[in-house]
DNA sequence: CCTGGCATGTGAAACGGTGCACAAGCGTCT
DNA sequence: AGACGCTTGTGCACCGTTTCACATGCCAGG
Protein backbone atom coordinates (compact mmCIF):
# COMPACT_ATOMS: atom_id res chain seq x y z
CA UNK A 1 0.00 0.00 0.00
CA UNK A 2 2.70 2.44 0.70
CA UNK A 3 4.01 2.09 -2.63
CA UNK A 4 2.28 3.81 -5.26
CA UNK A 5 2.93 2.48 -8.47
CA UNK A 6 0.88 -0.19 -8.54
CA UNK A 7 2.55 -3.55 -9.44
CA UNK A 8 4.82 -3.28 -6.59
CA UNK A 9 7.31 -6.02 -7.81
CA UNK A 10 9.00 -6.44 -10.45
CA UNK A 11 7.26 -9.33 -10.54
CA UNK A 12 5.83 -10.23 -13.81
CA UNK A 13 1.82 -10.47 -14.60
CA UNK A 14 1.26 -13.55 -17.17
CA UNK A 15 -0.11 -12.16 -20.42
CA UNK A 16 -3.38 -14.80 -19.90
CA UNK A 17 -3.97 -12.86 -16.58
CA UNK A 18 -3.60 -9.18 -18.18
CA UNK A 19 -6.18 -10.65 -20.66
CA UNK A 20 -8.47 -11.11 -18.03
CA UNK A 21 -8.11 -8.24 -16.18
CA UNK A 22 -10.28 -5.78 -18.08
CA UNK A 23 -13.24 -8.54 -17.67
CA UNK A 24 -12.83 -8.38 -14.22
CA UNK A 25 -13.10 -4.70 -14.45
CA UNK A 26 -16.17 -4.86 -16.44
CA UNK A 27 -17.54 -7.40 -14.19
CA UNK A 28 -17.01 -4.97 -10.30
CA UNK A 29 -19.01 -2.49 -12.27
CA UNK A 30 -22.13 -4.62 -12.82
CA UNK A 31 -21.56 -5.27 -9.31
CA UNK A 32 -21.13 -2.07 -8.24
CA UNK A 33 -24.17 -1.22 -10.07
CA UNK A 34 -25.76 -3.97 -8.10
CA UNK A 35 -24.99 -2.24 -4.60
CA UNK A 36 -22.72 -5.35 -3.83
CA UNK A 37 -19.66 -4.11 -2.07
CA UNK A 38 -18.16 -7.29 -1.32
CA UNK A 39 -17.21 -9.88 -3.91
CA UNK A 40 -16.25 -13.68 -3.70
CA UNK A 41 -13.96 -15.35 -5.81
CA UNK A 42 -16.85 -17.45 -7.17
CA UNK A 43 -19.09 -14.42 -7.76
CA UNK A 44 -16.81 -12.79 -9.65
CA UNK A 45 -15.60 -15.66 -11.84
CA UNK A 46 -19.21 -16.38 -13.02
CA UNK A 47 -19.27 -13.06 -14.06
CA UNK A 48 -16.06 -12.77 -16.07
CA UNK A 49 -17.11 -16.73 -17.44
CA UNK A 50 -13.72 -18.16 -15.71
CA UNK A 51 -12.61 -20.68 -12.95
CA UNK A 52 -12.83 -19.22 -9.82
CA UNK A 53 -9.80 -20.39 -8.71
CA UNK A 54 -8.26 -18.85 -11.80
CA UNK A 55 -9.46 -15.10 -10.49
CA UNK A 56 -7.72 -16.04 -7.19
CA UNK A 57 -4.64 -16.81 -8.57
CA UNK A 58 -4.88 -13.43 -10.59
CA UNK A 59 -5.57 -11.48 -7.65
CA UNK A 60 -2.64 -12.72 -5.72
CA UNK A 61 -0.45 -11.44 -9.44
CA UNK A 62 -1.83 -7.93 -8.58
CA UNK A 63 -1.36 -8.24 -4.84
CA UNK A 64 -5.19 -7.52 -4.41
CA UNK A 65 -5.76 -9.40 -1.43
CA UNK A 66 -8.78 -9.94 -0.33
CA UNK A 67 -10.42 -11.01 2.99
CA UNK A 68 -10.42 -14.43 4.40
CA UNK A 69 -13.98 -15.88 4.53
CA UNK A 70 -15.49 -12.49 3.48
CA UNK A 71 -14.06 -11.88 -0.35
CA UNK A 72 -12.90 -8.91 -2.27
CA UNK A 73 -13.52 -5.47 -1.17
CA UNK A 74 -15.10 -4.44 -5.04
CA UNK A 75 -14.37 -0.92 -4.81
CA UNK A 76 -10.73 -1.27 -3.91
CA UNK A 77 -10.59 -4.13 -6.24
CA UNK A 78 -11.89 -1.79 -8.72
CA UNK A 79 -8.59 0.27 -8.25
CA UNK A 80 -6.33 -2.28 -8.00
CA UNK A 81 -6.84 -3.74 -11.26
CA UNK A 82 -7.87 0.10 -13.16
CA UNK A 83 -3.77 1.00 -11.73
CA UNK A 84 -2.40 -2.56 -12.98
CA UNK A 85 -3.82 -1.68 -16.50
CA UNK A 86 -2.36 1.77 -16.71
CA UNK A 87 -3.05 3.64 -14.25
CA UNK A 88 -6.35 5.25 -14.73
CA UNK A 89 -4.09 7.42 -16.90
CA UNK A 90 -6.60 8.10 -20.64
CA UNK A 91 -4.32 7.06 -23.26
CA UNK A 92 -5.52 8.58 -26.22
CA UNK A 93 -5.67 6.77 -29.62
CA UNK A 94 -5.01 7.60 -33.03
CA UNK A 95 -7.00 5.33 -36.07
CA UNK A 96 -5.11 5.36 -39.26
CA UNK A 97 -7.33 4.81 -42.12
CA UNK A 98 -11.23 5.72 -42.04
CA UNK A 99 -13.36 3.09 -44.07
CA UNK A 100 -15.80 1.30 -42.68
CA UNK A 101 -14.22 -0.14 -40.35
CA UNK A 102 -12.32 3.24 -39.15
CA UNK A 103 -15.13 5.28 -38.79
CA UNK A 104 -16.90 2.90 -36.57
CA UNK A 105 -14.04 2.29 -34.86
CA UNK A 106 -13.83 6.70 -34.56
CA UNK A 107 -17.30 6.51 -33.08
CA UNK A 108 -17.24 3.39 -31.03
CA UNK A 109 -18.15 4.53 -27.31
CA UNK A 110 -16.38 1.79 -25.67
CA UNK A 111 -12.79 3.02 -26.43
CA UNK A 112 -13.38 6.60 -24.79
CA UNK A 113 -15.20 4.78 -21.68
CA UNK A 114 -12.35 2.46 -21.32
CA UNK A 115 -10.36 5.70 -21.42
CA UNK A 116 -8.98 5.49 -24.72
CA UNK A 117 -9.99 8.60 -26.47
CA UNK A 118 -9.64 9.11 -30.18
CA UNK A 119 -7.31 11.54 -30.65
CA UNK A 120 -6.82 11.96 -34.36
CA UNK A 121 -8.01 10.68 -38.12
CA UNK A 122 -5.85 10.27 -40.45
CA UNK A 123 -6.08 8.64 -44.17
CA UNK A 124 -4.33 8.49 -46.92
CA UNK A 125 -6.54 9.06 -49.70
CA UNK A 126 -7.31 12.39 -50.45
CA UNK A 127 -10.52 12.94 -50.77
CA UNK A 128 -11.66 11.75 -47.39
CA UNK A 129 -8.91 14.55 -45.93
CA UNK A 130 -10.70 17.30 -43.95
CA UNK A 131 -13.66 15.99 -43.43
CA UNK A 132 -15.34 15.53 -40.67
CA UNK A 133 -15.99 12.06 -38.80
CA UNK A 134 -17.22 11.53 -35.12
CA UNK A 135 -16.78 15.20 -34.59
CA UNK A 136 -13.14 14.87 -35.57
CA UNK A 137 -11.04 16.38 -38.60
CA UNK A 138 -9.40 13.93 -40.61
CA UNK A 139 -6.19 14.36 -41.60
CA UNK A 140 -3.32 13.22 -43.56
CA UNK A 141 -1.08 10.62 -43.25
CA UNK A 142 1.99 12.80 -43.58
CA UNK A 143 0.56 15.07 -40.65
CA UNK A 144 0.67 11.49 -38.42
CA UNK A 145 4.10 12.21 -36.89
CA UNK A 146 2.78 16.18 -36.23
CA UNK A 147 -0.61 14.74 -34.36
CA UNK A 148 1.06 12.04 -32.53
CA UNK A 149 3.25 14.86 -30.94
CA UNK A 150 1.08 17.24 -30.09
CA UNK A 151 -1.95 14.75 -28.69
CA UNK A 152 0.56 12.51 -27.04
CA UNK A 153 -1.16 9.55 -28.56
CA UNK A 154 0.94 6.32 -27.64
CA UNK A 155 -1.52 3.88 -28.99
CA UNK A 156 -2.19 3.44 -32.58
CA UNK A 157 -5.15 1.67 -34.96
CA UNK A 158 -4.56 0.28 -38.04
CA UNK A 159 -7.67 0.08 -40.15
CA UNK A 160 -6.51 0.48 -43.44
CA UNK A 161 -6.82 -1.93 -46.45
CA UNK A 162 -4.38 -4.92 -45.80
CA UNK A 163 -1.66 -4.31 -48.29
CA UNK A 164 -1.55 -0.24 -46.65
CA UNK A 165 -1.73 -1.98 -43.11
CA UNK A 166 2.78 -2.44 -42.90
CA UNK A 167 2.97 0.61 -44.23
CA UNK A 168 0.92 2.52 -41.35
CA UNK A 169 2.58 0.42 -39.21
CA UNK A 170 6.17 2.02 -40.14
CA UNK A 171 4.53 5.48 -39.93
CA UNK A 172 2.93 4.70 -36.60
CA UNK A 173 6.66 3.39 -35.13
CA UNK A 174 8.41 6.12 -36.87
CA UNK A 175 6.13 8.84 -34.89
CA UNK A 176 6.83 7.15 -31.92
CA UNK A 177 3.79 5.06 -30.95
CA UNK A 178 4.41 2.40 -29.27
CA UNK A 179 1.54 -0.14 -29.33
CA UNK A 180 -0.62 -0.80 -32.02
CA UNK A 181 -3.78 -2.85 -32.61
CA UNK A 182 -3.97 -3.84 -35.97
CA UNK A 183 -7.44 -4.87 -37.81
CA UNK A 184 -5.78 -5.06 -41.19
CA UNK A 185 -5.86 -8.89 -42.06
CA UNK A 186 -2.43 -9.17 -43.07
CA UNK A 187 0.85 -10.09 -40.35
CA UNK A 188 2.84 -7.01 -39.98
CA UNK A 189 6.48 -7.01 -38.52
CA UNK A 190 7.27 -3.85 -35.81
CA UNK A 191 10.57 -3.36 -33.63
CA UNK A 192 10.87 -5.59 -30.50
CA UNK A 193 9.98 -2.43 -28.42
CA UNK A 194 6.72 -2.16 -30.34
CA UNK A 195 3.55 -3.91 -28.81
CA UNK A 196 1.56 -5.34 -31.61
CA UNK A 197 -1.81 -7.14 -31.09
CA UNK A 198 -3.77 -8.58 -33.90
CA UNK A 199 -7.78 -8.38 -34.01
CA UNK A 200 -8.53 -10.21 -37.61
CA UNK A 201 -12.14 -10.79 -37.91
CA UNK A 202 -12.58 -12.80 -41.07
CA UNK A 203 -10.04 -15.16 -39.65
CA UNK A 204 -12.54 -15.14 -37.00
CA UNK A 205 -15.30 -16.36 -38.53
CA UNK A 206 -12.96 -19.20 -40.63
CA UNK A 207 -12.14 -20.57 -37.19
CA UNK A 208 -15.72 -20.64 -36.72
CA UNK A 209 -16.40 -22.25 -39.69
CA UNK A 210 -13.82 -25.26 -38.94
CA UNK A 211 -15.30 -25.76 -35.54
CA UNK A 212 -18.74 -26.20 -37.58
CA UNK A 213 -17.37 -28.28 -40.42
CA UNK A 214 -16.42 -30.82 -37.53
CA UNK A 215 -18.95 -30.47 -35.30
CA UNK A 216 -19.72 -34.25 -35.57
CA UNK A 217 -16.22 -35.56 -34.88
CA UNK A 218 -15.30 -34.03 -31.70
CA UNK A 219 -19.24 -33.79 -30.74
CA UNK A 220 -19.24 -29.96 -29.10
CA UNK A 221 -17.76 -26.97 -29.09
CA UNK A 222 -17.23 -24.91 -26.26
CA UNK A 223 -16.49 -21.22 -25.25
CA UNK A 224 -13.24 -19.19 -26.00
CA UNK A 225 -12.52 -16.26 -24.52
CA UNK A 226 -10.60 -13.35 -26.44
CA UNK A 227 -6.68 -13.34 -26.89
CA UNK B 1 -7.37 -38.64 -51.21
CA UNK B 2 -10.14 -41.44 -51.62
CA UNK B 3 -11.57 -40.14 -48.68
CA UNK B 4 -14.22 -36.68 -49.18
CA UNK B 5 -14.31 -35.51 -46.05
CA UNK B 6 -10.88 -33.40 -45.95
CA UNK B 7 -9.82 -34.58 -42.51
CA UNK B 8 -9.51 -38.39 -42.91
CA UNK B 9 -8.94 -39.82 -39.45
CA UNK B 10 -10.52 -38.83 -36.21
CA UNK B 11 -7.65 -37.25 -34.71
CA UNK B 12 -8.59 -33.44 -33.55
CA UNK B 13 -6.89 -30.71 -34.70
CA UNK B 14 -5.63 -28.40 -32.09
CA UNK B 15 -7.32 -24.76 -31.73
CA UNK B 16 -3.93 -23.31 -31.95
CA UNK B 17 -3.73 -24.92 -35.52
CA UNK B 18 -6.84 -24.20 -36.67
CA UNK B 19 -6.39 -20.48 -35.53
CA UNK B 20 -3.17 -20.51 -37.59
CA UNK B 21 -4.93 -22.02 -40.94
CA UNK B 22 -6.37 -18.75 -42.15
CA UNK B 23 -3.09 -17.20 -41.51
CA UNK B 24 -1.50 -19.65 -43.97
CA UNK B 25 -4.24 -19.44 -46.59
CA UNK B 26 -3.47 -15.84 -46.88
CA UNK B 27 0.24 -16.38 -47.02
CA UNK B 28 -0.47 -19.36 -49.42
CA UNK B 29 -2.29 -16.23 -51.70
CA UNK B 30 0.53 -14.02 -51.28
CA UNK B 31 2.68 -16.48 -53.02
CA UNK B 32 0.66 -17.40 -55.06
CA UNK B 33 0.30 -13.64 -56.56
CA UNK B 34 4.35 -13.74 -56.77
CA UNK B 35 3.77 -17.15 -58.71
CA UNK B 36 5.98 -19.09 -56.63
CA UNK B 37 4.61 -22.66 -57.12
CA UNK B 38 6.84 -24.11 -54.11
CA UNK B 39 6.90 -22.91 -50.38
CA UNK B 40 9.01 -24.38 -47.65
CA UNK B 41 8.07 -24.44 -43.89
CA UNK B 42 10.57 -21.22 -43.05
CA UNK B 43 9.03 -19.26 -45.90
CA UNK B 44 5.82 -19.84 -45.09
CA UNK B 45 6.85 -19.23 -41.74
CA UNK B 46 7.64 -15.97 -42.74
CA UNK B 47 4.37 -14.72 -43.99
CA UNK B 48 2.76 -16.30 -41.05
CA UNK B 49 4.41 -14.88 -38.41
CA UNK B 50 5.56 -18.15 -36.87
CA UNK B 51 7.97 -20.43 -36.14
CA UNK B 52 8.73 -23.29 -38.80
CA UNK B 53 8.78 -26.00 -36.89
CA UNK B 54 5.31 -24.95 -35.89
CA UNK B 55 4.09 -25.18 -39.57
CA UNK B 56 5.71 -28.51 -40.13
CA UNK B 57 3.78 -29.55 -37.73
CA UNK B 58 0.76 -28.18 -38.14
CA UNK B 59 0.93 -29.72 -41.81
CA UNK B 60 1.30 -32.56 -40.21
CA UNK B 61 -1.70 -32.36 -38.36
CA UNK B 62 -3.71 -31.71 -41.84
CA UNK B 63 -2.13 -34.57 -43.18
CA UNK B 64 -0.69 -32.32 -45.69
CA UNK B 65 2.36 -33.49 -46.57
CA UNK B 66 4.87 -31.78 -48.40
CA UNK B 67 8.53 -32.85 -50.35
CA UNK B 68 11.22 -33.29 -48.51
CA UNK B 69 14.60 -31.60 -49.94
CA UNK B 70 12.14 -29.61 -52.16
CA UNK B 71 8.97 -27.83 -49.67
CA UNK B 72 4.98 -27.82 -49.85
CA UNK B 73 3.11 -27.73 -53.28
CA UNK B 74 1.45 -23.91 -52.87
CA UNK B 75 -1.59 -25.00 -54.78
CA UNK B 76 -2.21 -28.44 -53.06
CA UNK B 77 -1.56 -27.18 -49.86
CA UNK B 78 -4.25 -24.62 -50.04
CA UNK B 79 -6.41 -26.97 -51.15
CA UNK B 80 -6.30 -29.00 -47.97
CA UNK B 81 -6.14 -25.98 -45.69
CA UNK B 82 -9.34 -24.68 -47.33
CA UNK B 83 -11.15 -27.79 -47.17
CA UNK B 84 -9.99 -28.51 -43.37
CA UNK B 85 -11.64 -24.61 -42.99
CA UNK B 86 -15.17 -25.79 -43.96
CA UNK B 87 -14.51 -27.55 -47.46
CA UNK B 88 -14.77 -23.66 -49.26
CA UNK B 89 -18.78 -23.93 -49.02
CA UNK B 90 -19.92 -20.50 -48.26
CA UNK B 91 -21.53 -19.74 -44.91
CA UNK B 92 -24.05 -17.04 -45.05
CA UNK B 93 -23.79 -15.07 -41.33
CA UNK B 94 -26.61 -12.88 -39.99
CA UNK B 95 -25.46 -9.66 -38.39
CA UNK B 96 -27.20 -8.81 -35.40
CA UNK B 97 -27.41 -5.22 -34.56
CA UNK B 98 -26.39 -2.38 -37.09
CA UNK B 99 -24.88 0.38 -35.07
CA UNK B 100 -21.71 1.85 -35.81
CA UNK B 101 -19.48 -1.58 -35.86
CA UNK B 102 -22.71 -3.45 -37.51
CA UNK B 103 -23.06 -1.50 -40.21
CA UNK B 104 -19.27 -1.45 -41.04
CA UNK B 105 -18.82 -5.31 -40.64
CA UNK B 106 -22.11 -5.75 -43.04
CA UNK B 107 -20.02 -3.78 -45.72
CA UNK B 108 -16.31 -5.09 -44.74
CA UNK B 109 -15.12 -6.87 -48.04
CA UNK B 110 -13.37 -9.51 -46.06
CA UNK B 111 -16.07 -11.89 -44.93
CA UNK B 112 -17.53 -12.47 -48.20
CA UNK B 113 -13.88 -12.51 -50.05
CA UNK B 114 -13.11 -15.21 -46.73
CA UNK B 115 -16.81 -17.15 -47.91
CA UNK B 116 -18.76 -15.91 -45.27
CA UNK B 117 -21.55 -13.44 -47.18
CA UNK B 118 -23.95 -11.37 -45.12
CA UNK B 119 -27.50 -13.29 -45.57
CA UNK B 120 -28.85 -10.96 -43.63
CA UNK B 121 -29.34 -7.84 -40.90
CA UNK B 122 -31.62 -7.93 -38.17
CA UNK B 123 -32.09 -4.74 -35.45
CA UNK B 124 -34.45 -4.38 -32.55
CA UNK B 125 -34.49 -0.33 -32.85
CA UNK B 126 -37.85 -0.49 -35.33
CA UNK B 127 -36.73 3.02 -36.46
CA UNK B 128 -33.75 1.47 -37.91
CA UNK B 129 -35.75 -1.77 -39.37
CA UNK B 130 -36.73 -1.44 -43.38
CA UNK B 131 -33.95 0.89 -44.07
CA UNK B 132 -30.69 -0.32 -46.50
CA UNK B 133 -27.83 -1.04 -45.27
CA UNK B 134 -25.16 -2.29 -47.36
CA UNK B 135 -27.69 -3.17 -49.97
CA UNK B 136 -29.92 -5.44 -47.51
CA UNK B 137 -33.04 -4.40 -45.63
CA UNK B 138 -32.95 -4.61 -41.98
CA UNK B 139 -35.14 -6.96 -40.71
CA UNK B 140 -36.68 -6.66 -37.46
CA UNK B 141 -34.94 -9.40 -34.47
CA UNK B 142 -38.17 -10.98 -34.36
CA UNK B 143 -38.03 -11.67 -37.81
CA UNK B 144 -34.81 -13.26 -37.13
CA UNK B 145 -35.30 -17.41 -37.15
CA UNK B 146 -37.40 -16.99 -40.24
CA UNK B 147 -34.64 -15.26 -41.92
CA UNK B 148 -32.00 -17.99 -40.51
CA UNK B 149 -34.26 -20.43 -42.13
CA UNK B 150 -34.84 -18.86 -45.21
CA UNK B 151 -30.93 -18.45 -46.03
CA UNK B 152 -29.59 -21.42 -43.80
CA UNK B 153 -27.08 -19.05 -41.85
CA UNK B 154 -25.11 -21.02 -39.25
CA UNK B 155 -23.17 -18.71 -37.96
CA UNK B 156 -24.61 -15.24 -36.10
CA UNK B 157 -22.56 -12.06 -35.47
CA UNK B 158 -23.67 -9.96 -32.56
CA UNK B 159 -23.04 -6.32 -33.01
CA UNK B 160 -25.69 -4.74 -30.24
CA UNK B 161 -24.67 -3.15 -26.74
CA UNK B 162 -23.69 -4.56 -24.11
CA UNK B 163 -27.20 -4.61 -22.76
CA UNK B 164 -28.27 -6.64 -25.29
CA UNK B 165 -26.13 -9.30 -25.81
CA UNK B 166 -27.22 -11.98 -24.21
CA UNK B 167 -30.98 -11.61 -25.17
CA UNK B 168 -29.25 -11.59 -28.93
CA UNK B 169 -27.44 -14.76 -28.67
CA UNK B 170 -30.39 -16.42 -26.98
CA UNK B 171 -32.39 -15.28 -30.22
CA UNK B 172 -29.72 -16.91 -32.30
CA UNK B 173 -29.61 -20.00 -30.36
CA UNK B 174 -33.34 -20.69 -29.99
CA UNK B 175 -33.51 -19.91 -33.65
CA UNK B 176 -30.81 -23.02 -34.39
CA UNK B 177 -27.50 -20.54 -35.40
CA UNK B 178 -24.41 -23.25 -33.97
CA UNK B 179 -21.70 -20.78 -33.82
CA UNK B 180 -21.81 -16.89 -32.51
CA UNK B 181 -19.40 -14.34 -33.12
CA UNK B 182 -19.76 -11.64 -30.12
CA UNK B 183 -18.68 -8.06 -30.94
CA UNK B 184 -20.66 -6.71 -27.82
CA UNK B 185 -18.30 -6.28 -24.69
CA UNK B 186 -19.93 -8.48 -22.54
CA UNK B 187 -19.61 -11.93 -21.15
CA UNK B 188 -22.49 -14.00 -22.76
CA UNK B 189 -23.40 -17.27 -22.39
CA UNK B 190 -23.97 -20.01 -24.60
CA UNK B 191 -25.26 -24.28 -24.79
CA UNK B 192 -22.04 -26.47 -24.84
CA UNK B 193 -23.23 -27.58 -28.56
CA UNK B 194 -22.81 -23.62 -29.79
CA UNK B 195 -19.27 -22.77 -30.63
CA UNK B 196 -18.84 -18.59 -28.90
CA UNK B 197 -15.46 -16.26 -29.95
CA UNK B 198 -15.43 -13.51 -28.44
CA UNK B 199 -14.11 -10.37 -29.84
CA UNK B 200 -13.62 -7.39 -27.68
CA UNK B 201 -12.11 -4.24 -28.75
CA UNK B 202 -12.02 -1.62 -25.87
CA UNK B 203 -10.18 -5.06 -24.13
CA UNK B 204 -7.55 -5.14 -26.46
CA UNK B 205 -6.95 -1.55 -26.30
CA UNK B 206 -6.49 -2.22 -22.15
CA UNK B 207 -4.29 -4.70 -22.84
CA UNK B 208 -2.54 -2.84 -24.95
CA UNK B 209 -2.08 -0.22 -21.94
CA UNK B 210 -1.23 -2.58 -19.61
CA UNK B 211 1.81 -3.12 -21.87
CA UNK B 212 2.48 0.27 -22.08
CA UNK B 213 2.62 1.58 -18.57
CA UNK B 214 4.86 -1.33 -17.48
CA UNK B 215 7.11 -1.41 -20.39
CA UNK B 216 9.99 0.15 -18.38
CA UNK B 217 9.81 -3.39 -15.95
CA UNK B 218 10.26 -5.99 -18.13
CA UNK B 219 11.90 -4.32 -20.85
CA UNK B 220 9.97 -4.70 -23.85
CA UNK B 221 6.48 -6.16 -25.49
CA UNK B 222 6.47 -8.61 -28.08
CA UNK B 223 4.03 -9.55 -30.65
CA UNK B 224 0.84 -11.62 -30.46
CA UNK B 225 -1.27 -13.40 -32.97
CA UNK B 226 -4.71 -13.44 -33.14
CA UNK B 227 -6.55 -16.34 -30.64
C1' DC C 1 25.21 -44.74 -59.85
C1' DC C 2 26.61 -42.26 -56.07
C1' DT C 3 27.16 -38.24 -53.32
C1' DG C 4 25.90 -33.86 -51.33
C1' DG C 5 22.63 -30.56 -50.00
C1' DC C 6 18.35 -29.40 -48.33
C1' DA C 7 13.75 -29.53 -46.34
C1' DT C 8 10.43 -32.42 -44.16
C1' DG C 9 8.51 -34.95 -40.23
C1' DT C 10 8.68 -35.98 -35.44
C1' DG C 11 10.45 -37.35 -30.65
C1' DA C 12 11.17 -35.05 -26.65
C1' DA C 13 11.99 -31.28 -23.63
C1' DA C 14 10.59 -26.80 -22.04
C1' DC C 15 7.00 -23.52 -21.17
C1' DG C 16 2.78 -21.32 -19.78
C1' DG C 17 -1.67 -21.81 -18.13
C1' DT C 18 -5.53 -24.14 -15.70
C1' DG C 19 -7.93 -26.17 -12.07
C1' DC C 20 -8.10 -29.22 -8.13
C1' DA C 21 -7.64 -29.69 -3.43
C1' DC C 22 -6.37 -28.25 0.88
C1' DA C 23 -4.27 -25.56 4.52
C1' DA C 24 -4.58 -20.92 6.56
C1' DG C 25 -7.19 -17.38 8.44
C1' DC C 26 -11.11 -14.16 9.23
C1' DG C 27 -15.65 -13.21 11.05
C1' DT C 28 -19.70 -14.61 13.46
C1' DC C 29 -22.68 -16.88 16.49
C1' DT C 30 -23.46 -19.11 20.66
C1' DA D 1 -14.00 -17.67 24.84
C1' DG D 2 -14.48 -21.21 21.71
C1' DA D 3 -16.04 -23.42 17.74
C1' DC D 4 -17.79 -23.32 13.16
C1' DG D 5 -18.48 -21.92 8.46
C1' DC D 6 -16.89 -19.60 4.72
C1' DT D 7 -13.43 -17.77 1.55
C1' DT D 8 -8.83 -16.77 0.44
C1' DG D 9 -4.20 -18.10 -1.09
C1' DT D 10 -1.31 -21.56 -3.17
C1' DG D 11 1.28 -26.12 -4.00
C1' DC D 12 0.94 -29.39 -7.39
C1' DA D 13 -0.32 -32.12 -11.16
C1' DC D 14 -2.24 -32.05 -15.71
C1' DC D 15 -2.74 -30.41 -20.34
C1' DG D 16 -1.97 -28.01 -24.64
C1' DT D 17 1.41 -25.64 -27.13
C1' DT D 18 5.91 -24.30 -28.67
C1' DT D 19 10.46 -25.12 -29.92
C1' DC D 20 14.70 -27.53 -30.57
C1' DA D 21 17.26 -30.98 -32.64
C1' DC D 22 17.90 -34.64 -35.54
C1' DA D 23 16.95 -38.63 -38.34
C1' DT D 24 14.67 -39.51 -42.73
C1' DG D 25 14.28 -39.10 -47.41
C1' DC D 26 13.99 -36.62 -51.90
C1' DC D 27 16.18 -34.24 -55.73
C1' DA D 28 19.99 -32.63 -58.52
C1' DG D 29 24.47 -32.75 -60.26
C1' DG D 30 28.58 -35.03 -61.47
Amino acid sequence: MTNAAGSRQNEPIPDATVARLPVYLRGLVELSDDDVATVSSVGLAARAGVNAANVRKDMSYLHAHGTRGVGYDGDHLFGEISVALGGGVPSPVVIVGVGNLGRALSRYDGFVAGGFPVAGLVDADPTVVGRRIAGKVVRSVHELAGLVDETGCTIGIVATPAAAAQGAVDRLVASGVGSILNFAPTVVTVPDRVDLRQVDLATELQILGYHQHHQTTTGLGSDRATG
